[in-house]
DNA sequence: ATGTATTTCCTACTTTAGGATGAGCCTAAA
DNA sequence: TTTAGGCTCATCCTAAAGTAGGAAATACAT
């Protein structure tokens, strides 16, 4: 983020398909919901602030998700105006790393398992393997215990 | 977990009191609004669906919001500190890593196999890895990168 | 519009890592 | 001389990592 000029939302049909349709279904489960229940309510018997206060949580966490996954995209475009970024996105562009393999090879370095890792970027364990391969690939690892060393020499990883 | 460098979700008290703060007056006032207006709701003069859905955009937004809120803190952190990367001895000690654990943990770090860091160290393979089970237990660790990790910010690994 | 690159996911397979346990050897301290 | 800790090595087993090859939808640029 802290890019100064805005960058406005980046979205992405392949990434943003599993929130899209969350979120289409959150809002119909909602509105069955109510068709159903609606005589209870207008009888008073369910507390509406009940039901609000959980729309609202609900979609406030929906909201930080969205604005986490456009900010991943958005922290791609490199920080001119903040000397004191510490990953090299030239470095990153140059060897060939894409955007999901970068965000892998973080979650790699914070000493994640990629089970793990697929459960934090909500990717299916065989995709963070395939991410993997072609990270070690590029960086020309045998192992990613090198490709975070490698990394961190290339200053592709803080 | 919680890895403080990577992007993502960040969660930690510091950045989210104000959050939380906010969230829960937010929802306080909700409450009292909906305490003022309850006799129109009952009434059925105002559409249920109509209020969740706006309560549901408001907190969408509002979800955003915040998120960027602790995005941009994180990014104004980042630039604190880069110390220098000198080893810890007392830390060794203290954490009660041997002279030979640590000599692997550091060819570890280098991103090498088990069976290479045996090479490396005229070991055995089976050496190597009693070594690295039991560097895994000290550091609280359930992997090598984990380990490595752990062990950079205890700055026992440089 | 079309071709290239990205992202996602899969199956099947091999290799490496890691856990549990035991044991022999050496050294320094009690 | 026991004892304790450290270093070495082993086996057996399970879990995780990594390879190879394919496939489908989308993204993006020309």
């Amino acid at each position: 983020m802290a890019p100064t000029e805005s960058p406005g939302f980046y979205f992405n049909l392949a990434t943003m398909r599993p929130i899209v349709i969350g979120f289409g279904l959150l809002i119909l489960c909602m509105l069955v919901l109510f068709k159903i229940g609606e005589v209870n309510f207008v009888e008073g018997n369910v507390r509406l602030e009940v039901i609000v206060a959980i729309a609202a949580f609900i979609f406030f966490f929906i909201g930080l998700y969205f604005n986490y996954q456009s900010q991943r995209k958005i922290s791609n475009q490199k920080d001119v105006a903040n000397p004191s970024e510490i990953i090299d996105y030239e470095q990153i562009k140059k060897i060939g790393l894409t955007q999901r393999e970068h965000d892998v090879l973080v979650k790699m370095a914070d000493g994640l398992s990629n089970q793990e890792i697929a459960q934090q970027l909500f990717l299916s364990e065989s995709t963070v393997k395939t991410h993997v391969s072609n990270i070690l690939f590029k960086l020309d690892a045998k192992r990613r215990t090198q490709a975070i060393q490698s990394a961190k020499k290339l200053k592709i990883l803080a």
